[in-house]
DNA sequence: ATACTGTTTCAGTAATTTCTAAAAAGCCTG
DNA sequence: CAGGCTTTTTAGAAATTACTGAAACAGTAT
């Protein structure tokens, strides 16, 4: 189903049962219930918990380990982001650093450059961005989402006003001066 | 480097390369650049513009087709957002609903239901946020992004002095209580 | 210690994805 | 409508990625 998300099918799946099951499982349930190989199952389980997305708990009385996902689907989408933030934008974005360091030496390359800028600076702000969420705690996070579409509309309604009594004064702030 | 992003290697080359270039190039060009076979480059690029992250243009006199991307960075990333949605989340949620229809038999399959609800509680959220935001246009995008610390900031100041008057009346919103 | 239970690694195999070259299909121009 | 010029499709080769069973490894209770 949603196996474009740069995991593959069996840890998909195996994520997928564990959040729809209402108790934890071990290794060998899902392999039965799967139908997969008991090291694939080994190897996703891994996965999983690297992604932070599935923890490990023992039950007194057996030596199974017995695997769970958190409960709280907030606190799922925010390690969910935090791990690719820090799989794949901060890595890029140390990447993109280093090139930017060394200088263009023809108008193309000073193109180039503007353009890697203009990236960065983006993939910065979004990094922050993420990190910024990351403080927030699951219930701030759900009402930030849910004021999603007023957020914007506030903005804009400030822009008008902002709009009207600067053109009184200087015309200033209707963009392409840098 | 970024080639977990769903696209493979010479997709992204081929965006990387079009991006960066301070004119827009045809297919041909592309394919001595990246040392690739044309046929690659074709696919590539009909699949860049399913996207809508690469235009297509035709220079007077010349009958070759030539690519570039649009300029703005923010209106970029809109369409990035804009097309995952429609690819990935959407279709999911339309298979979440018709699977959320049929209702549950017993107390484990109550359970998976609940789990399911909340998914698509939140996948609806934020694709209806996602919605919001192709409204916006780049600017306002931009502006957003840039507060980012902000909003959360003005969320938890208001919810202390809600704590602060709430105390005094009911005891009521700490927690824990559904 | 050792037998038992459970996990991880590994190397070969299977499946999928990506890439290419060649052929087909379009499209203007004369 | 033929002939060049370009793009697209296709079918199979090449490369990558995922999966498996077996063996190695780890921990614990007797």
């Amino acid at each position: 189903m949603g196996s474009r998300w740069g995991i593959n099918r069996t840890v998909g799946q195996i994520y997928a049962l564990l959040y729809l099951s209402d108790k934890p499982l071990n290794a060998e349930e899902i392999t039965e219930t799967l139908g997969v190989s008991r090291s694939n199952v080994s190897m996703g389980l891994k996965e999983l918990q690297s992604w932070r997305l599935v923890r490990s708990q023992h039950l007194p009385g057996d030596r199974k380990d017995y695997f769970s996902t958190p409960e709280d689907i907030m606190e799922i989408a925010l390690t969910l982001v935090e791990e690719r933030r820090k799989r794949e934008l901060d890595p890029t974005l140390t990447l993109l650093r280093q090139t930017l360091m060394e200088p263009a030496t023809d108008s193309a390359e000073a193109h180039a450059h503007e353009r890697m800028q203009q990236m960065c600076d983006l993939m910065e702000q979004v990094s922050d961005w993420s990190h910024d969420l990351q403080k927030l705690n699951p219930k701030d996070l759900q009402r930030l989402l849910a004021m999603g579409t007023a957020v914007p509309k506030l903005l804009q309604m400030k822009d008008k006003l902002s709009l009207i009594s600067g053109k009184e004064k200087h015309k200033r702030s209707d963009g392409n001066h840098e």
